[in-house]
DNA sequence: TAGATTGTTAATCGATTAACAATC
DNA sequence: TAGATTGTTAATCGATTAACAATC
């Protein structure tokens, strides 16, 4: 295990920190000292420093810390360089806008196969690949070994998808619906996204501002 | 402010809570214990019991928890009943996606218009709503006092649009852009969904598992 | 050198867990 | 009543912040 005493929640900032430092570079800063780094993000700069101390250190004493270098740094520890075979299943509007997301910039992955259920779609391009049907989701996985699958699909095919996706070698899940695959595969790693999670956190929370 | 003692570790549980005790509702499971629970959802007993009261005596000792009844409670907590106006900017894939979800079910918000800059989308219908131009964003605004904006276009026309929805109202947004609201206007409950963060933290969790 | 700012430890704060009395 | 399970407090754990010595 690679910088194992690392805390969840330092590695949840940091594609932030990747951002913002990309941000900061596209406009030609240099420089930058942990306290406006601080103000521009809305954290304590003491937080910032601790932050980046956890991977070694990557700043100067009496400087700062110096933007392309500490940009490229974090970057490196995302691994965002490499290009983890993956694939996609499911090629309705979230699976197309995701696979923009995966070609978009580099984040570690690469797409290497779409899959859908639905026999209309099959054949239709998507950032130059084609759609395939799932029957053939097998014979692909045995030919090209992807290491990642996008799950863009209801919950209710899950079981019996993810059961199969782990027996062909799939080893991480970027994961679009309610499944819980971590809690019947403890064995692969789970990125779930929750979009229906998320907005009934803002209904929450626009409901206990009002009062 | 309602429930002003609720950390935000415990709000961001609730709709997962929500989510799990729907499907035991919808598989007839009436009752259920907080240690039950816990080994469904991965979560220690304590905690559960811990964060079903902050919000009161939602169990019976000795008994468990009413499933349904709990369901109910957290509902209401959540508000999905209400039906706050919302607005969708940006009708591409990942609007079209994301307009679905809200439809989809009760989540405490209604969709009541669909802008994009793209001329060739306008009138396309979505869910039965018409894609506007976002020339009409501002009179649509006035005549219909929406309250929340969804947000599903890339960041660099964020700031205009941004200022200008705070002025016509806006009082919470749902963002998928990368451009910072909540920095900008911290009037304003902003609840973010970055994707590639999310995709980049599974690309650090992969390679820091391999080796 | 003096000033600035990091790296790092200690102090504080908050969240999770353990324990058990209350009670159904 | 006895058994089960919550509600709730205290203990523990971990994350954030403050402080300052190190050093560029």
């Amino acid at each position: 295990m690679k910088e194992s005493n690392i805390s969840i929640s330092v590695i949840k900032r940091l594609p932030r920190y990747y951002r913002f430092l990309e941000n900061l570079k596209n406009n030609g800063i240099a420089r930058i000292s942990s306290n406006e780094l601080s103000e521009r993000m809305g954290l304590t700069a003491s937080q910032i420093r601790h932050d980046f101390n956890c991977f070694g250190g990557f700043g100067q004493q009496g400087y700062g810390y110096n933007v392309p270098e500490l940009h490229a740094k974090i970057g490196e520890i995302l691994c965002v360089n490499r290009e983890q075979k993956t694939i996609l299943i499911g090629a309705g509007n979230l699976g197309k806008a995701v696979a923009n997301k995966i070609m978009q910039r580099q984040s570690g992955f690469k797409l290497i196969g779409i899959f859908d259920k639905n026999e209309a779609m099959s054949g239709t391009m998507i950032h130059g690949l084609p759609v395939r049907h799932v029957d053939y989701l097998e014979n692909f996985c045995i030919d090209n070994s992807p290491v990642c699958a996008v799950i863009c699909i209801p919950s209710n095919d899950m079981k019996e998808l993810t059961d199969l996706l782990c027996r062909l070698g799939i080893k991480s899940f970027w994961n679009f619906s309610n499944y819980d695959i971590a809690m019947v595969h403890p064995e692969v790693l789970v990125e779930n996204v929750h979009l229906t999670d998320s907005l009934m956190t803002l209904s929450f929370l626009t409901s206990s501002k009002e009062d």
